[in-house]
Order: C-alpha cells, then sequence, then structure tokens
DNA sequence: ACAGTTTCCCGTAAATGC
DNA sequence: TGCATTTACGGGAAACTG
C-alpha cells in the first residue's frame, strides 16, 4: 500500500553511518476518502527485529514521526520525507552483543520499518511497510565494504527483506557480476567498461575460468579473501580504483585514454611490434588506487624495452594533475639532458593531440616571483631492468546485454533512502 | 580555597570548541577535617551572567558534578578532574541575542564556575571558585583569533575575570607584545625570534615607531585591522606561519636556518656583497603561510641579481618537504640543461653541509617500476626582472628580559584548562 | 547580497573492544 | 596480543542567519 520514492541524493544508497543525517521518503499508494484526515507515520529502526539476529542495535536518535502530506507535483498522493534522521547504536543493549562473530558488520543488514494507522466508518487500518535491507557503518573506512554488500544483495535476490542473506551468501556469475561492476564506473562517467576490460578483471578474479561466463564467483572471493599474494580483496582494490578516477582522473577517464584494465602480459602484446615512445595508462595491481604509465623503448642495439613508472596515488595527484604528469615527466638518464619518453598514446595518438585540452596547470603570475612547478622526473644512474612476462593469459568472453534490467532493479533499491556519501 | 591545578594538554588553552572535549582540574587547598566525607563538586558554565553580557550562551552537555578525591601524588590534597566536557550554544534563548555586533565571537568572554558544599561541626560552607576568561569557539578556523585574544588579555591584565575586557582592550607596548610573539616560537620549537627577526615585525606592525620599545600597539592594529594593501591582519599572517612551521618546517626552524622575517630592503642589503649562489630562506609577506627563497645571481654583465622563488605553502609542502625543494630546486632557462642555483645558505654555508642531515626523500624501490619524484622547477622562457627595493628601512631597537615573568604567567593561565588542540 | 558564524561530514589517527 | 570497529576531531566546504 505504501512505496518508496525518488532519491534526493542517488551516491550510496542504503548504506547509513551512524550520526550522519540520511533522508527517507513514503508514498501511499491508494488515494484515502477523507484527505483531510492527518495521518502520521512513524519510523523505527529494525522494528520486530528477534535479538541475536544482528550484533549492533541502533536507534534513531532524531523525530520519527511526521504528518503526510499531498505531494506537490504528481497525482494528489500522500507522502511524507523525513529528513535529518539521524542513528546511534545502543550500547551494552544486555550485557553481551548476539551474533557474534559470524559476519562483519558490512554484512550484517538492517531494515527502517514505516507504520501509520488511521480510522475510517469506524474501521481501523494499520499501514507498515519497510524498506531494502540497509548497512550500517560508523566510518566511511567501511564504505566500500558496506557497498559491496548492497551490491550482492541487490544483484542476486529479489526478496525484500532478507536479513539474514549473508548468513549464506549465493554466488553471482561472472556474466552477471561483471555488467554490476561496468555499471560502478557508469554512474559517475561517460562509460563503462568495455569488453577487453572486463575480461582483464574477469581473469583476475577467476582465472581460466574467466573463459565462462556463467562460471560463478561467490561472495568471500569477491569481497572478503585477499588477492593472492596481497593484502587486500578484489573489490578493495577495484573500488580504490573508482575512487581515484572520481577524485582525479575523471577527465581523462571520459575520454577514454585509460585502458587501465591490462595485464602485464597483454600489454607486452599491444606493446611490442609499436613505435619508441608509444605509452599506454594502466592501474596498479600491486597497490590500492595507483596508476602509472608503460612505455616503449628502443636501446642502442634496437631491442625494445617496457618501462612503468612507479604508481601515481591520490596524494601526488593532489600535487599535480595527472594529465600535467604525463606532459611534464622526464627521464634523466646518468647526467643526460631530460626528456620525456612519452610520445603516443596507445595506438598511435600524439601526446598533446590527446591530453592537450586536459592540461591545467599554468604557472602562477605573482609579479616579483619567478614562477615554480613540480615536475615529475625518474633519474636513473644504472640501468633498470622492467617487468618480464612469466605466465600466459588467454583471451576470455564477455556477455553483456541485461544492462537496462540491472540498472532499473538498482534505480529502486535506491529509492527508499539517501544518504550523503557524495562519490 | 580552591585552585587550578596542572594541564594535561598544554597546547591552546583557555579555548573551548562546541562539540570538543576538554578537561578541567581543580584541587582544594585548604585540608579539611573530616577526609571521609564525600565532597561534591559542580561545574557551570557562565554562571550568574548577566543576559545581555555575551551574545551566544553555552551549556555543558555532559555530566558536570563529580566527587573529589585525594590526589594520587602531591600531599593529600582534595582534588577533582573533570574530562570529557562538552560545550554546546543554547539556541534561541528568549528571541534575540544579546551584544550583538559589537564583538566578534573570539573576543567574547566567558567563565567555568566550580561550588561546592559542605557542612562541619554544623557550619555550612559554600566554597566556590572560577577559571580565567574561556574563548569560545565553533571551528578551527576561529582559532587564531581566538588565541589572539587569549594571549592579550593575559599580557595585560592581572584581572582573575574581566569578562569585558575586550569592550575597550588597553594597548599593548612593542616591548611586551615582541617577548609573547616570540614566545610563540619557542613553545615548539629550540628557540624564540632573535633580535633582528622581531626588528622587521616592529617595523611591520608599527612603522617607524619600532625604534621607541614603548611604543603601544592597539589590539585593532594587532588583529583587527588588515595590514595596509592585504586581505589579513598582523596576527593571523604570523600566526599562519606559525602554523606551517609546526606543519612542514620543523627541523630546518630548529636549525635556525630560516631568517625568515627579513624586510626585502635587508634581504638586498644582506646579499648584496654574497657571492654567486648564496640564498636565504624568508616568509612571504603577500600571502598567508609561505616561505620563498631569494638567491644572488650575477649576469654576464656581472651585474647582481635577486631571484625569489615563488612561495611554496602548505599544499606544496605536503607534496615535497621543504629540505627536499632545496636540494632537487633547478631553474631552465631558455631550453638550457636545468641547474640548481641555489649554493650556500647565507653567510656561506655550503647547502648539502646545512640541509644534508635535513633531506629525507629517497626514491622508492618497488621493483618493476621506475622511482619516480616531484621536482620543482621554475622555466625561464625570457628574462624576469625581480623586486627592486623602494623605500628605507632603519633598524629597530629590541628589549627581551622579562620572559621568565611573562612565561609564568601565561603558564599559570593555562592551568585551568585543557582542550585538545594539537599544536 | 553578504560576511561572520555555525554546521556538516570526510578522512586520518587514536582509542577501544573483543 | 592483534584485528575489527568505533570514536575523535582537524579541516574544507556548505549552510545558515541575521
Amino acid at each position: 500500500e505504501k512505496q518508496p520514492c525518488m532519491p534526493t541524493h542517488p551516491q550510496k544508497p542504503l548504506i547509513v553511518k551512524t550520526g550522519v543525517q540520511f533522508t527517507t521518503k513514503v508514498r501511499l499508494l491508494v488515494k484515502l476518502p477523507e484527505v483531510d484526515y492527518q495521518l502520521k507515520v512513524k519510523t523505527t529502526f529494525d522494528k520486530d527485529l528477534p535479538p541475536g539476529r544482528v550484533s549492533r542495535q541502533f536507534f534513531i536518535l532524531t523525530n520519527n514521526t511526521k504528518v503526510m502530506d499531498i505531494e506537490d507535483y504528481s497525482n494528489g498522493c500522500l507522502s511524507v520525507e523525513f529528513r535529518h534522521l539521524q542513528l546511534k547504536e545502543k550500547k551494552y543493549i544486555n550485557g553481551t552483543k548476539g551474533n557474534e562473530g559470524l559476519l562483519s558488520v558490512t554484512e550484517e543488514l538492517h531494515s527502517l520499518s514505516f507504520e501509520a494507522c488511521f480510522t475510517v466508518q469506524g474501521l481501523t487500518i494499520d499501514l507498515e511497510t519497510c524498506s531494502l535491507p540497509l548497512v550500517v557503518i560508523s566510518n566511511v573506512s567501511q564504505l566500500p565494504g558496506g557497498w559491496a554488500s548492497v551490491m550482492w544483495y541487490n544483484l542476486l535476490t529479489d526478496e525484500p527483506r532478507n536479513l539474514s542473506f549473508f548468513g549464506n551468501p549465493p554466488r553471482a556469475t561472472w556474466s552477471q557480476l561483471s555488467e554490476v561492476l561496468s555499471w560502478q564506473f557508469s554512474t559517475f562517467s561517460s562509460q563503462g567498461l568495455n569488453k577487453e576490460q572486463l575480461s582483464m578483471l574477469g581473469e583476475k578474479l577467476l582465472g581460466q575460468h574467466a573463459s565462462c561466463s556463467d562460471y560463478q564467483v561467490s561472495w568471500s572471493k569477491f569481497c572478503k579473501e585477499n588477492i593472492q599474494g596481497k593484502p587486500f580483496s578484489f573489490w578493495m582494490w577495484l573500488d580504490s580504483i573508482l575512487e581515484l578516477i572520481k577524485r582525479h582522473l575523471l577527465p581523462v577517464w571520459n575520454e577514454s585514454y585509460i585502458m587501465g584494465f591490462v595485464s602485464k602480459e597483454m600489454e607486452r602484446a599491444l606493446l611490442k611490434d609499436k613505435e619508441q615512445g608509444t605509452f599506454l595508462l594502466r592501474f596498479s595491481e600491486s597497490h590500492l588506487g595507483g596508476i602509472t604509465f608503460t612505455w616503449v623503448e628502443h636501446n642502442e642495439n634496437g631491442e625494445m624495452r617496457l618501462n612503468s613508472v612507479e604508481p601515481y596515488t591520490k596524494s601526488r595527484l593532489s600535487a599535480l594533475p595527472f594529465a600535467d604528469i604525463i606532459r611534464d615527466y622526464k627521464v634523466i638518464s646518468d647526467g643526460v639532458v631530460p626528456e620525456n619518453p612519452l610520445k603516443f598514446l596507445y595506438p598511435n595518438i600524439p601526446k598533446d593531440e590527446a591530453f592537450g585540452r586536459l592540461y591545467n596547470s599554468q604557472p602562477s603570475k605573482v609579479h616579483p616571483y619567478i614562477p615554480s612547478q613540480l615536475i615529475p622526473i625518474s633519474e636513473l644512474r644504472c640501468n633498470v631492468s622492467t617487468s618480464s612476462p612469466s605466465c600466459q593469459s588467454p583471451e576470455p568472453p564477455m556477455t553483456p546485454g541485461e544492462f537496462d534490467l540491472l540498472s532499473e532493479h538498482l534505480c529502486l533499491s535506491m529509492d527508499t533512502m539517501s544518504s550523503p556519501y557524495s562519490d
């Protein structure tokens, strides 16, 4: 009888941080006979949840009742928007916590309930509805984990309120998962991931199996287990790249100049026969949130060598925008005059033609001073050997197609509430 | 009968930020006949303040009563330490605010009162004391202004609780003020300001009058009026430099390598006859929180020229430590091989001898990658003319001496309370 | 419209809990 | 003890408010 409505902030819905305001809206879908009746809605956090189901309990710190009102726009529906709601944890409810140790906090699902009661012609009617499952976090550092849960839930179930979903989470097919991953990029930029990028991700997550699009990925593999030999999981790695793009690489990413997801083997294959100075941009696989460029060099003997610069992370990118790094990058080799080794963006776009519009830092003109800028420089004292390919990588397939369906599904799930996580 | 005691956090006392915890301690100086009596102390914010005296009213959000206890260390005194106190503003007390417009929030003085009551041999005794005046702020951006008030008050009055002090604040002699300014540096570093540095500050604040050490400085001139032609006051400028030193320049400052406060005229006089490549470090007078170096250059005709680099501010210094900037700085002139023009720290210390120990960034060794670092570079396309001296500056005097007295005075005033403003 | 002031909340660091 | 989680609060920016 009641239904969620449009969000105000479309970023990272269904995640609530304690102590931070959020907004939610409820709409009555049936028209009431008497419109001037004051219909109060009360919202409750984790109503009727058997204790022990969740390890943490929260309550709404702020006003939780409000009168429904006729919606301004639209067809005279009654609706109510709760703003400035805020959650706080109940401490020491009865000695100990339930459910301990089994799930991490970002796997623990909660819900918001809405109740209203009205009387018409002597008949008392109770209305009740509730939100899709919510994740409650206490620090933005938990946002990536929380968002992984929201994605997994909404990708893999249509149940409106299966709060024990992560007690035994289903697997996702690579076909399903790759669409959601691509969607993570398309929500803030002009495009998602292409076939080649997704195939690198599939291979990274699944190895050889990625060639089979209905191979299944477990929740644990996606988000909980660390990548072999690395101190972070697949999703934590990918999310660090999403954040890097949003904050520091958006113009370059939007122009599709960042190949980004390329294995070292593929990189070698692509650059093998290219002209000296051809380079491509890819994300670091060894460190969180890093981007590097790899360029072709030919030495005196005519042998080709690939060089990759130490990845740039947010701290350096906030001192110097990435396009300017590409413009200004220089290598000093044994005291020789420095030279920028980057000439052509793969396959063969002259650097300035590609990045010219994106250069930004111009020397400031503070009169009595000599303008100064930071320049990224590599100094080679002796020869540095670069990576050599060690394992083979097959070409994996990709099955896109259900994008609209998925996107709509996730949009609906966003309707219930919005929280202010600006990308 | 009661007295404040030692602080736990010695930084920026007497300033309380709303919503941020602070600590205060009270000690009973007389020994009570019956020691096992439970003596409760209650602390109240702005007790008995006639409304209208202040434009904002606050209250203590947290527990404000606590039982006195025998002090662990010391002579068996009763004392009590209030921790986790937190202040919140009362909103809309009765329609409008008092006192509006006259004073800025950082000039509005408040106080904490402590009360206890006990009965001995049928005699009821009320004890009461209060803190030195406090400044309440709502954002750290108000900290410099608040600290200016605390300094001015404690420098110029011995009254324990003159809350209308800034209604008509007294002037300070330059002799008094210069000691407090020097003390601002010595609290976090190995030394205060020397005679020459103080004389530049005095001249900046007072012009020619600085030669007379009992010339008086008004509160307004110190902290409220902007410096001629600049969008900030003298204190805001000086505080921005204090913060820059604390965060980014401490090792270099502690070695006394930063002359810092030098007028352009003095700078020219000092460097006039120096060897090519001699340089000194000074703070920007035109921008908040900036440091620059000025070096001697001789052109083909043997004419001397002084060059100053565009000042480095916190954003660039957090990308690259200052010592490394000095080590790596290069000028590229019309495509010629870049050269570091900095050779000798004034008067004649070879650069690496002075700064060698302070260099820190070493190329990282992430194997497959080529290490890269940011290098500060000035590119000269055509000749850039540097500043030319335009006005004369006399040599001002300095009267140090009461440092211990002053320092003790300010220490006492810090005793009442501490708030967590780290450096 | 605007300046002074407060609120909001991310992101890092420290504290806490288990 | 070590890891997971929460708390603390500086700092930039937006929102508020006369």
